[in-house]
DNA sequence: TCAATTTGGTTATTCGTTTTACCTAATTTA
DNA sequence: TAAATTAGGTAAAACGAATAACCAAATTGA
């Protein structure tokens, strides 16, 4: 930058001020001279130092999306939401990946050293209330999508399952299912598990007994896995006339298996998936799910600037979005 | 860290040696000192601020990925693997989507102004020889995986799709296919009509003529899109004995619609994709394709990193590597 | 016993910007 | 015509850490 101005015969600060321009005396600068300091740039390639003006502004202009893993239907939609927005208002958006224990410390201590003026967290597993009050404490504008926790100077967008659990099994109850299977995976967060308990419990207050053999807690990651159990589950005397699963992706997988067994949904067997990912619209038949049916993209984004943009600290805001029962071909 | 030294009664150089260990100077702090340091600085919850020590040492230890868009099968190993072996190298990574000439430029910018130490480019489609020679001038350590540029200063990844893409024509013809069907989509970057060219060229040389009606060169994104297209065409009072997609995924939603339409793969239909895509793998029948089989994130990551630890600069290397036909159960 | 060395630090400069406070010459006002 | 204003800058002090150069006291060596 001094060498610009050296160059374009003018101080530092000048070219500093036409970058910038307005600030405080920044628009107090000739056309002339703007003219020969922007073909100096030009000609020296010059461009200013990011580490340099962040530490000068204390301010990054970028904001950080974290999400546990990419590739998962999810995060796809949200990161392209998330940085159509961050670059509308001038940052940009840096993506993280925090899936593990390890990694999601390595984000959360990049956050605490300035990585970033601001972040959303998706479903962050292992970061506490403290931790999450002590980073915004620091000065990140934080918005958490996340069941778990609270703050009272950060945001929290819950989502709220349980009702619409109910109303699913509620729903295949009233259409005379009684035999039900459950699909689910155990995994560290325990998220599946609390599922099935909602199911089954709801099942259990309307009288209906759960074969302990329908409960299928393991049916794998890859679509043939799930596929296999499904099929050998089929096979057993009593076959179920519900099958109620963890994920849209085994619902999917469930139906496959269902109709290479020249069996009908949801005629024979009913299917019901969670999540509401886009595949479901287009699956034959398409898939009865649980999910939100608007994304949450836009509140998380929406709060996340707002806290940005607001020149007093703000105190924690917190959202709740019901998830609904989503009445497709599929049961 | 001057507030961490006066509480330890020590100044903030003594601090930032202890904090970076064995310096010029670094390793000549006594015990006792250290430890009234660290408790200072757990007291005050002192973390260092990344930007000031960025423009001090001239050095972000960040690595960043560039992908044009997030959500597709390659992308999410690719990102996996890059950011294990950066974080075992003492970088962190930092995730960005590149689709789109807007955003590339954007993030081309963001690189230049300091971003990161180190960047693996993954198909730039609108940055010239001479931006990225630019690039990799101001210190990036550069590794671009893209058959169109080339460098003196930064490290390319080719791949060579034209010999197995031949291999495939010739596999098919060889167990009397003739009467052949694409599937395609026209797109900004051009890459799915050279591969139709390719293909189309090797059933010219060896004399089999193609039908205008079974070239199919809009499919649309959408899996039901691609399925409703095929559906259509073997509806036709002559239908194909092949169909070669441009993509897996295309591929994938092809078996689907033949078998719905009570036709055998690949008895009565061959069909064949690019791309080897994981899924691949467990459709039924297995998918076959043309693509790498070991996955390029190996060279990529070690062609970055060797050039990170490199203390003198590096010349251009180029790599490439090579398509097979992958023959699984549907060709 | 006195110079040489080691131990355990400190001081001051630097990285590349931004920004406040100040300055001088030219122009306007009364 | 002198005072006040304005136009068009400049100088210098931050921001927070890293590091080269220096230094005083304690220890060692011959």
């Amino acid at each position: 930058m001094y060498d610009v101005g050296k160059r374009a015969g003018v101080s530092s600060a000048t070219v500093s001020f036409i970058l910038n321009g307005r600030g405080s005396g920044g628009d107090r600068i000739s056309e002339e001279t703007r003219q020969r300091v922007y073909r100096a740039i030009a000609e020296l390639g010059y461009v200013p130092n990011q580490s340099a003006r962040a530490l000068r502004r204390q301010k990054t202009d970028r904001v950080c999306l974290v999400i546990p893993q990419i590739g998962t239907p999810f995060s796809d939609g949200l990161a392209n939401s998330v940085q159509s927005v961050a670059e509308a208002h001038g940052y940009s958006l840096i993506l993280s990946m925090s899936g593990g224990r390890e990694r999601e410390r390595h984000v959360f201590e990049q956050l605490r050293r300035g990585l970033a003026d601001g972040a959303v967290l998706f479903d962050p597993e292992h970061l506490t209330n403290e931790e999450l009050a002590q980073l915004a404490h620091a000065g990140v504008a934080l918005v958490v999508q996340c069941n778990r926790v609270q703050g009272t100077n950060f945001d929290v967008v819950k989502i709220d399952e349980i009702k619409a659990l109910q109303d699913a099994v509620r729903y295949l109850y009233d259409h005379g299912r009684r035999r039900v299977a459950f699909l689910f995976n155990v995994t560290e967060s325990g998220i599946q598990e609390e599922r099935l308990q909602s199911y089954w419990q709801t099942w259990r207050e309307l009288g209906v007994p759960i074969l302990e053999s329908f409960v299928l807690r393991n049916v794998g990651r890859l679509r043939e896995q799930v596929y296999r159990s499904v099929s050998k589950l089929l096979q057993s005397s009593e076959r179920p006339d519900t099958i109620m699963a963890g994920s849209d992706m085994f619902a999917i997988s469930a139906v496959w298996a269902i109709r290479d067994a020249g069996l009908r949904v949801p005629e024979d067997i009913a299917v019901i998936g969670i999540g509401n990912i886009p595949e479901g619209e287009i699956t034959h038949p398409p898939l009865t799910t649980v999910g939100v049916v608007t994304p949450t993209f836009g509140d998380l984004t929406g709060l996340l600037f707002s806290r940005l943009a607001s020149p007093v600290p703000l105190d924690g805001r917190v959202m709740t979005r019901q998830w609904e029962l989503i009445l497709r071909g599929s049961a």
